[in-house]
DNA sequence: CGCATATTATTGTCCGACAATCCGACAGGC
DNA sequence: GCCTGTCGGATTGTCGGACAATAATATGCG
């Protein structure tokens, strides 16, 4: 018959006041944030609240920090920290390595004829040398992977779609363990994947 | 020349050393987490440094409440905090309309043909009643909307692939408020859609 | 055994404190 | 002129303790 009247702690309003600023632009990236005891002054709050916000909005990747320094700065998610986030969701929903090159392999083709329509010789340049990387390189297992990767990313980036590069991502990552025993153990695979990059190239 | 020594503070290191934990399946979905101060005796740290450990990996969605409840539960990240985060990503990536829209069109053929290799009657009555509500329902804007997400959904969960469920659910976040838009003014959008879906079904 | 009630445990928030260290300014030497 | 060393202030990370509100649990009663 109620709705239950929606009580928010103050670090969760104090986090979302933040991350709604940030998202409407009005904290711009690379701004600095106001240091904690500021925020605390103005939001009428302890410091400690102020931190547990200010984790929260930090591990959401809209706050970070510039190597070795002390304070916040307004960021945008890298497309490692969204990459983490749904790779490690993937992990907890049991999906299965399969699950994932099913989805790669079905991504792609849509993923390369935007990249086609939207191509431009340096892009095209870089996706023909990940190819090339990969298939020059015949004895290295490790390195043959990052190739790989490297050949999706170049792809993504080709796209021009900013969907596509962040998706990628947490594919490829999730991908790449079991990418690395298969190249070892199926002797045909790496014949397979050349093909297929050559055919997305072309 | 020389690496950056790494340094992490350590309310990082006890929200990785839980997550770590969580993601080994040591601690299970479902368990209730120790109580703050039982944390924060183990790791020998203050409540205070335990409590923001604790916001980081709640708003990862490793952690979660239930409703009215007091303590906290070993949760997976649902459908909705993952797209939550990906889309907040994609939004601050600039990413326009027609990128969203590219890249559903691109992977809903391969998701179809995964829902079609492994479909069952359930899944395929599913996505025809979604199919057919929003062919019968010519009147309602918001409503339309709603059903072509159902649809898209009924696809993804009809694909047995918790990879393409997941990856649904930002881009239909985001796509929903201009899609109501393009609905009421492109008027062909409608026909464009049914057939489609049709397409789809069949 | 089910239900109302009293106890306890736990969280949310606050306060104050202090060491470490980053930042900016400033002076001195090559 | 630029690099280096020094210094004071500002800021963060962490701590300890405190207390109100309330969820969780035990208790008693019909």
């Amino acid at each position: 018959m109620f709705e239950p009247l929606g009580y928010a702690p103050a670090y969760l309003r104090v986090s979302e006041a933040i991350r709604e600023r940030i998202l409407r632009r009005d904290l711009k990236e690379g701004q600095a944030l106001p240091t904690e005891t500021e925020l605390a002054r103005q939001f009428e709050v302890n410091r400690s609240t102020v931190r547990e916000a200010l984790r929260k909005l930090e591990s959401s990747g809209l706050l970070g920090r510039r190597a070795g320094g002390k304070r916040l700065y307004v960021t945008r998610p890298t497309r490692e920290s969204v990459g983490g986030g749904l790779s490690q969701a993937l992990t907890l929903h049991e999906t299965r390595v399969v699950d994932v090159w099913e989805a790669l392999q079905a991504v792609q083709p849509g993923i390369a004829q935007s990249a086609a329509s939207r191509r431009t010789p340096a892009a095209l340049a870089r996706l023909a040398a990940a190819a090339r990387r990969f298939a020059g390189r015949r004895a290295d297992r490790d390195h043959a992977v990052e190739d790989v990767a490297d050949f999706f990313n170049a792809l993504g980036e080709a796209s021009d779609n900013p969907v596509f590069v962040l998706l990628n991502e947490p594919l490829l990552r999730l991908l790449k363990p079991s990418l690395a025993v298969i190249i070892d153990r199926v002797p045909q695979a790496r014949a397979r994947i050349e093909t297929a990059q050559k055919h997305i190239v072309d």
